[in-house]
RNA sequence: GGCGCUAUCGUCAAGUGGUUAAGACACCGCCCUUUCACGGCGGGUUCGUGGGUUCAAAUCCCGCUAGCGUCACCA
């Protein structure tokens, strides 16, 4: 059987964006579980459009996703060179073939806005003036050294038809085809015509690209056809798309938040959750199963598991994701992948790091939300009495300072400041007041971190606090409950 | 507008003529609980619409509607 092989073919825009990262994943999916190769190639023949770096930064983002091209501009490969620029005598020589065979002819229109504009688009949208000139007309404008494009010269009549594994066969009018440029005046090839020689060049098995291809693969075909070359296997995947506050679907853009691979890593999610999420966009594997590593992803990737409608991106469920990722972790291991968002940490909080992970890491469901979480530790929040008057756990203003007075007592004599040691003198204090748990808990916890929601309990954030800050925020806290009763 | 593609809970989706129409996220409730989480239990909500075909339709056919795509010397 001939040799799986798929690719990805994005032009250097240095902007990844989760559909695009999408398509690379299933072409690369599907060409690794079938033993195949997955070739990176790039399509970079609109020399406006050209972004300095931005090849290194394709091939940067697909390597963080681990992605990895078997061939590619700097993978190597026996099709080289991988990108289009590079191979521009190439295209040359095959349009020559096709103007010789009579399937394309030079085009000396320049800049025909009226044509290409027109309401009429009849002809879809070039109006033909160049496909039937005499040979006499052609050497005079090429010996006058008059600018061309080369076009395709489309049939008229009939239809054209293709496979697609998604969607079945899909037919289109040739009639509905325009004659499009195969070879721009710059001597660049244009996408639908280097598409199909590198394809067919670099022996490509399976082409898996979006459904905003659909309507040009006739032309492709034909070119195909034009050159007697085997069709290679279509699949046209449908878009990511994604939803806007009032609740409007459309293709996702930054309208709706995040839209790139890097703004998602940078938000502080993990890639190997980016990547996993974006593969049950539009896929599923017919179990149950959502969690999975690249390798599992590879062995269970199958072409029938691909959906053919659209996806709404979803980041609830990603937040969910990376939240089962992070339970996963070690406590080290949050601690490193998290690390460059914790921020400036104090040395007494640095040392703790890892511990601090262990609270972390199931309240957090991207590393971007750590410095908020943390931040009351390094710094007191400004005193609030409300936050002490508490229904659920009988709580009021006195007696929070009723609790806390001898609280400071009791840790003020504790010399060995561990989690266990805090656990047990605590314990015992709230056995011997004979108080509720919650009620000796909730104003301790609050004069310690000035906040209704904390990660962690009382005990956590003492140890986190260490002896000296805790101890001055009880006090402090003692003080500002004392003065606001007197006030009331 | 022409042409093309798509249509199952709010979202991802299973489903391929006979099912109580899975599961997950989100949401709501309850339990656990020293906050918040975690965990456990439970709940509601879905086949766009109109016609066929059939004993039987979410599944097949046709129309309609809606969304998306495409109509470049962009990819």
């Amino acid at each position: 059987m001939k040799k799986i092989r798929t690719r990805f073919a994005p032009s250097p825009t240095g902007y990844m964006h989760i559909g695009n990262l999408r398509t690379a994943l299933y072409a690369y999916l599907f060409a690794k579980s079938q033993h195949g190769d997955f070739i990176l190639r790039i399509e970079d023949t609109d020399r406006a459009r050209y972004v300095p770096d931005a090849v290194e930064f394709i091939e940067r983002t697909l390597a963080a996703a681990k992605i990895i091209p078997d061939e590619g501009p700097h993978h190597g490969g026996n099709f080289a060179p991988y990108v289009q620029s590079e191979r521009m005598e190439l295209y040359k020589k095959y349009a020559e073939e096709l103007v010789e065979k009579g399937y394309a002819y030079r085009c000396f229109c320049v800049n025909h806005e009226e044509e290409n504009n027109s309401d009429d688009k009849k002809f879809g949208g070039y109006n033909r003036h160049c496909r039937n000139l005499s040979d006499a007309e052609i050497k005079e404008n090429l010996a006058q050294g008059k600018p061309y494009v080369i076009r395709q010269k489309m049939p008229l009549t009939g239809e054209t038809t293709f496979f697609d594994v998604l969607h079945g066969n899909i037919t289109i009018a040739n009639s509905e085809l325009e004659d499009q440029v195969l070879l721009k005046s710059d001597g660049m090839p244009t996408y639908n015509f280097a598409n199909v020689i590198d394809d067919h060049l670099m022996e490509i098995s399976h082409i898996i690209r979006g459904t905003e291809f659909i309507t040009s693969t006739p032309k492709h075909v034909l070119l195909y056809q034009f050159f007697g070359w085997e069709l290679p296997t279509f699949i046209h995947l449908a878009p990511v798309m994604g939803k806007a506050e009032d609740g409007t679907i459309s293709k996702l853009s930054k309208r709706h938040g995040a839209t790139s691979f890097n703004d998602l890593v940078e938000m502080g999610y993990l890639p190997e959750v980016i990547t996993n999420y974006v593969a049950l966009l539009g896929w599923n594997p017919k179990t149950n199963q959502e969690i999975f590593s690249m390798e599992e992803l590879i062995e269970k990737f199958s072409l029938d598991g691909l959906s053919k409608s659209p996806a709404v991106f979803d980041y609830n469920k990603l937040d969910w994701m990376s939240g089962e990722y992070f339970k996963a972790m070690t406590d080290e291991e949050f601690a490193r992948a998290a690390d460059k968002f914790f921020g400036e940490l104090n040395e007494n909080l640095s040392a703790k790091k890892v511990y601090l992970s262990s609270l972390l890491k199931t309240r957090v469901t991207k590393f971007s939300e750590i410095p908020a979480m943390i931040k009351f530790l390094m710094e007191m929040p400004p005193f609030d009495a409300e936050l002490f008057i508490n229904k659920r756990n009988k709580v009021n203003l006195e007696k929070s300072a009723e609790i806390i007075e001898p609280a400071i007592k009791i840790l003020e004599g504790v010399e060995n400041w561990t989690l266990e040691t805090l656990n047990e003198k605590i314990s015992a204090y709230i056995e011997n007041s004979g108080l509720k748990t919650g009620t000796i808990m909730w104003p301790l916890r609050i004069a310690l971190s000035g906040q209704k929601v904390t990660p962690g309990g009382t005990v956590e954030i003492l140890y986190l606090l260490g002896r000296e800050t805790s101890l001055k925020r009880l006090s402090t806290a003692l003080k500002d409950i004392q003065a606001a009763v007197k006030a009331s």
